[in-house]
RNA sequence: GGCCCGUUCGUCUAACGGUUCAGGACGACAGGUUCUCAACCUGUAAGUGGGGGUUCGAUUCCCCCACGGGUCACCA
């Protein structure tokens, strides 16, 4: 028998990193057993639905590399693959169930059905429905709608005995069938809900394991009893721990990203993204800008295979506890009996550091790649070979691909630096500490420039002999020094080495902008 | 509230019932390196929720408690 799996998401918004994490395992399970992964789409609430919410979740798998083999796009064999397209399907098992007396009319209202459940609560007993307002016969159903009512169909479930399954997580659950609600599958709009609907898709796409989230765990009794009902064959279950939030085992919402914000590391990463995003205007509402969403991870330019990495620990683990996965050898090694009970939260700056990991080990050509983009995104031109220069020199300090931005002074116009003489001064005024006078910040620059003007051939090595052996002759130190030489040619106090960044720049532009500096000095001097 | 699931450093986790001062990673902290910022190197602190059993021996098995979570009301 084929492996089938597949992921539901309802296109209510963007892809969830939880939601991701479960669709990982999905696809890792499918593949590893020469499977198919399927992607259905779960758009039976209509009144939740955007249309145009699905686009950006089918991006994410495609910018993860989680492909599907049927579902949207893409179709098959066992399509419809959207749950609004399939409704003759679930009627007709409503019909089933009705028929064989395992579904109801019910005509309750939902107030009716809400003070039971209330009263239920207050006196500590199980929240089962009376049957109070369930149709029998044609009879009822014509009495209760002669006095207005309007009618939901809902299981009917067993009240003694128990329900048995076996879980690839949980291991064995029993359920007292007693305890479980009589549902609504099928709502008076005529539309049917969830736990129908799953049964059905499954069956029909001939699902063999569902693979989802823990919160599900609680449905299966029912959807058992409703794909017995239909005589469906069951599929093997395994109920993976849900994605928590940072710093609670609460489950992670990206409503909730006001909240985590106020977690130090979580704001760490977040501000890091924020400001690339500024930069290349993707920002909107931190609804959509969110590191709980797929979406976020992508729009700053971390590197799919990070993500992955880091999303196939949250819940697994082999047995060496080994952190670093390739696609392919997590396929090759994934099993679900190794996935963890219990929850985990998730840490976007652990994330961040396989991030960190992953574009460390890539080659300047694929960082060239990727962050070209974002410079182009950026108004600043982005000439190959130069953007090569910068990348490499930025070496490690470049986590993202949009981290280049952090390097835009490169890319401006010489006539866009601006130079800050108080700045400046107090770089060289650190340079001549313990020295007997610190010379005006003119001359020194003077000098400087006559070290920028010769050193031969321009690059790191000269640049940096060169201002050595001025600060010797100096009485003062190079450090401080290149700093002052930094300002300069850059407008700034950080980034790579001084001596790298001025090599990079050229002799030609870091001269102009030397020449800019001295003259906005004179200029200050006169005004 | 009923039912269900879970509980190992702050976080992710490893540990055939016995090679263990309970291991690794992220983070934190300290030091080194250093022209700033990173990176890098070295080191430190930090954990089996509590109580009972079973056993020669429990992180591991059982029970109780506590805590956390999920689910049940026409969301998926």
């Amino acid at each position: 028998m084929t492996v089938r799996t597949r992921f539901a998401p309802s296109p209510t918004g963007y892809l969830h990193i939880g939601g991701v994490r479960t669709a990982l395992f999905n696809w890792l399970f499918a593949r590893k057993h020469g499977g198919q992964f399927i992607l259905r789409i779960d758009d039976t609430d209509q009144g939740r639905n955007q249309p145009e919410a699905l686009q950006p979740i089918l991006d994410g798998f495609k910018w993860l590399g989680l492909d599907w083999d049927e579902g949207a796009e893409v179709g098959g064999p066992y399509g419809p693959y959207y749950q609004s397209q399939r409704l003759d399907r679930y009627q007709a098992a409503v019909k089933t169930l009705l028929d064989k007396g395992l579904a109801y009319w019910d005509y309750a209202t939902p107030e009716e059905t809400k003070a039971e459940m209330q009263a239920a609560e207050k006196v500590k007993l199980p929240k089962i429905y009376s049957r109070r307002w369930m149709a029998e016969s044609a009879a009822d159903r014509a009495r209760f709608e002669a006095e207005g009512r309007t009618g939901s169909v809902k299981i009917k479930m067993p009240r003694e005995g128990v329900c048995k399954f076996y879980d690839h997580v949980r291991k064995d659950v029993e359920v007292a069938w007693a305890g479980e609600q009589d549902i609504v599958i099928q709502r008076s709009d005529g539309t049917v809900t969830y736990n129908l609907a799953n049964v059905v898709d499954d069956y029909d796409m001939k699902i063999t394991h569902v693979i989802r989230a823990e919160e599900h765990l609680s449905n299966t009794p029912r959807q058992i009893f409703m794909l017995e009902g239909l005589g469906y064959p069951r599929p093997e279950y395994a109920h993976v721990p849900f994605v928590a939030e940072p710093g609670s085992k609460n489950k992670l919402s990206k409503r909730k990203i006001a909240k985590y914000l106020e977690n130090n590391e979580f704001k760490k990463v977040y501000d890091h993204a924020k400001a690339i995003a500024d930069r290349i205007g993707v920002c909107t509402a931190p609804e959509a800008f969110n590191p709980v969403l797929v979406d976020f991870y992508k729009q700053v330019g971390y590197l799919p295979a990070a993500v992955l990495n880091y999303l196939v620990l949250l819940g697994w683990a082999t047995a060496d506890n080994r952190e670093e996965f390739t696609l392919a050898q997590m396929v090759n090694e994934f099993s679900l009996d190794r996935v963890v009970q219990n929850p985990a939260s998730l840490d976007v700056k652990k994330l961040f550091a396989f991030q960190a990991r992953y574009m460390q080990a890539l080659p300047v050509a694929e960082k060239v790649e990727l962050a070209t983009p974002f410079l182009t995104r950026a108004g600043l031109p982005a000439e190959r070979e130069f953007v090569a220069r910068v990348v490499e020199a930025a070496g490690p300090r470049m986590t993202v691909a949009g981290d280049i931005l952090d390097y835009d002074y490169l890319f401006l116009s010489d006539e866009q630096i601006a130079f800050d003489a108080a700045v400046a001064t107090k770089h060289l005024t650190a340079a001549y500490k313990g020295a007997p006078a610190v010379p005006a910040l003119k001359d020194a620059l003077a000098k400087l420039r006559a070290v920028v003007a010769s050193a031969e051939p321009f690059a790191h090595d000269t640049l940096k002999a060169a201002t050595e052996a001025l600060a010797t002759t100096e009485g003062a130190k190079a450090g401080p020094l290149s700093q002052v030489l930094r300002v300069a040619a850059t407008g700034r106090e950080v980034g790579f080495s001084a001596y790298d960044t001025l090599a990079v720049l050229g002799r030609d532009r870091c001269l102009a902008r030397i020449d800019r500096a001295l003259r906005s000095l004179d200029h200050d001097a006169h005004s």
